[in-house]
RNA sequence: UGGGGCGUAGCCAAACGGUAAGGCAGGAGACUUUGGAUCUCCCAUUUGGUGGUUCGAGUCCACCCGCCCCAGCCA
């Protein structure tokens, strides 16, 4: 086995060395109240990896503890993307709805040991009577009741006989502990709403901090894996498994995954698409698992994120290059290229014959012979990106110009001889060139050019619609503004209507993903249908012109 | 000022008490029929600070400094 490459590894080895455990059982537990992103997958990712490493099981199971945030929908969308990144839990997708029945006689027994209790208290007096950081808390005046009058309560509670937020069932622990936690917490409320799994079953729900350490009990999880935040929890935790005398997973916390130029919380995401910034969940411009497997991502580029960021319980930022980096990475293995032009600007090659087309080789990954040829159909008129013609061009600047020569790749090299531009706008409108015929790609003639031009034949180019995504936000650590809305960047979706793409991208299937020669990864939008094709642009390839740029700007 | 954590490069992150891995970003160059990819080289005499223990300290001890989390009937 390799070497731990973790902290949470070492301990979980040390564990099975002492025999404190006999296997590893882990488990992802989201609460089904938004979709998943790109912070859960480092969780998802941890969970399913340490178990299958040390031979043990990874349970799927939604905390639904809490009627009034949690739908079906969430529950369906967390299944595909956890399935979509790869991950097999068997017959193991569980909720914690389905132990409230056991939860509530644990609840029962916890009063029957008088460790629980009723409280009366109003909300706003639990609040006050809980103490500040610096000064203990008071005990409820409920807080002593006898056994039975507490049960019977508890059992009216169930039954529906009070109102939200008359009466809660609170452990009895200690009112002047330094960890809040522990000052009596609530375990159980009146919530009379139904629940996307169990209906009106219920009108008293347990609180996640009960629930939570009890399911994974239950489960006979091993390891309860969580982030830091709940680190003061687990004393919590920890008691009631001890009062309860039940398995007693080992949780161990690690620093949450936060990302430059992006927001991570799910308040914050539900805000941008109930507020209409992003068009859903799946917006390509959002972080959720919907949102990044529409943009492009494969799952092989998101594990493997997760796992280059590594574990720890530093708080940290990682910078998103970082996540791009992982997508080109794989992406330049796996994506055929094309060719598609952009923003389009005619190319006329004066001596090329009128109505003829010559089939030229392509080849469909460099990286990847195996992915074979496509033929491509060159003609005397053709398409080249407006960026690739410059009449007055800077040093530095290797492509086409009047009296310049430049290659069309996989086909031949060609010399600008005069531009027409539009009298009133002073646009470029036709760029007149002639080729050498001598100078075919593949053939002994080796001549050498400074740049090679991406293209596409006039007459058989499909039009398509392409949407330019870039970073959401403009700043890397959008919280800096008042309101992380105002960080928002206004460019962050271009939709450019007028593409000219390759005929061979006719029957681009939705999600199939392509390399834009020269330009970036793309990949086909659900929202193409046939004869309209939509792109998104999942990343652009590193443009060394653009920092040469960039650099002059200085 | 209570409790719980965390400080190793611009960003992540390794390092039985034995002389600071790796990745990203950045820089320089080679190569190139994608200015892509690839390749080569550079990028911490020092681990928040100060003392101490030790032949030897990022690792052990003491004190100090800084940052994060907790006062939901959210998770």
């Amino acid at each position: 086995m390799n070497r731990p490459s973790n902290f949470i590894e070492k301990i979980i080895e040390e564990d099975l060395r002492t025999g404190r455990y006999k296997k590893v059982h882990t488990r992802f537990p989201p609460e089904p109240n938004g979709y998943l992103h790109i912070g859960h997958a480092k969780a998802i990712v941890l969970n399913f990896t340490i178990a299958e490493k040390y031979g043990g099981l990874c349970n799927l199971r939604m905390d639904d503890t809490n009627p009034l945030k949690e739908e079906a929908r969430y529950v369906e969308a967390a299944v595909e993307d956890v399935r979509w990144l790869g991950f097999d839990w068997g017959d193991r997708l569980y909720f914690a709805s389905d132990y409230f029945d056991q939860l509530y006689q644990y609840a029962v027994e916890l009063i029957k040991k008088g460790k629980a209790y009723v409280d009366d208290l109003s909300p706003e007096e639990i609040r006050r009577y809980r103490g500040t950081l610096t000064e203990p808390g008071i005990e409820s005046p409920y807080r002593n009741r006898s056994v039975e009058e507490n049960l019977e309560l508890f059992e009216r509670m169930r039954r529906g006989e009070f109102n939200e937020g008359e009466k809660v069932l609170r452990a009895k622990i200690d009112m002047a502990s330094g960890n809040l936690n522990m000052r009596d917490p609530v375990i159980y409320r009146i919530i009379k709403a139904s629940h996307h799994r169990t209906g009106d079953k219920w009108c008293i729900y347990p609180t996640y901090d009960f629930a939570h350490p009890l399911s994974d009990s239950i489960e006979g999880i091993t390891h309860s894996l969580c982030t830091l935040e709940f680190e003061d929890h687990r004393p919590l935790y920890d008691w009631f498994i001890e009062q309860l005398g039940i398995h007693h997973p080992r949780q161990i916390e690690f620093a949450r995954l936060n990302l430059s130029y992006t927001v991570l919380s799910k308040r914050k995401l539900s805000r941008l698409v109930e507020e209409g910034y992003v068009s859903g969940w799946d917006d390509p411009r959002m972080p959720t698992i919907a949102g990044l497997r529409r943009r492009g991502y494969t799952p092989e580029a998101i594990r493997d994120f997760c796992e280059k960021i590594g574990i720890s319980k530093a708080n940290s930022v990682v910078d998103i290059q970082l996540l791009e980096h992982c997508l080109r990475e794989d992406l330049n293995k796996r994506a055929p290229r094309v060719m598609a032009v952009l923003r389009p600007v005619k190319v006329i090659i004066e001596n090329y014959p009128e109505n003829y087309t010559e089939e030229l080789d392509a080849e469909n990954n460099p990286e990847d012979p195996s992915m074979g040829t496509r033929k491509l159909p060159f003609t005397r008129e053709l398409y080249i990106e407006e960026d690739d013609f410059m009449e007055e061009p800077p040093p530095k600047y290797y492509r086409l110009a009047p009296g310049r020569e430049v290659r069309l790749k996989h086909a031949y090299i060609i010399r600008c001889e005069k531009v027409i531009k539009d009298t009133e706008t002073g646009k470029i409108k036709e760029i007149y060139c002639r080729y050498d015929p001598d100078s075919r790609s593949g053939s002994t003639q080796q001549r050498k050019v400074k740049a090679t031009l991406h293209w596409v034949s006039a007459k058989h180019a499909l039009d398509a619609e392409v949407r330019l995504y870039d970073r959401l936000f403009l700043k890397p650590n959008p919280e800096e503004c008042e309101d992380f809305i105002e960080c928002i960047n206004p460019d962050s979706l271009k939709i450019l209507k007028q593409c000219k793409v390759e005929e061979s991208l006719a029957n681009a299937k939705e999600g199939e993903r392509y390399q834009f020669l020269r330009v970036g990864y793309f990949c086909v939008d659900p929202d193409s249908k046939n004869g309209h094709l939509v792109f998104n642009r999942t990343v652009t390839l590193k443009d060394t012109w653009a920092k040469i740029q960039k650099k002059l700007m200085k």
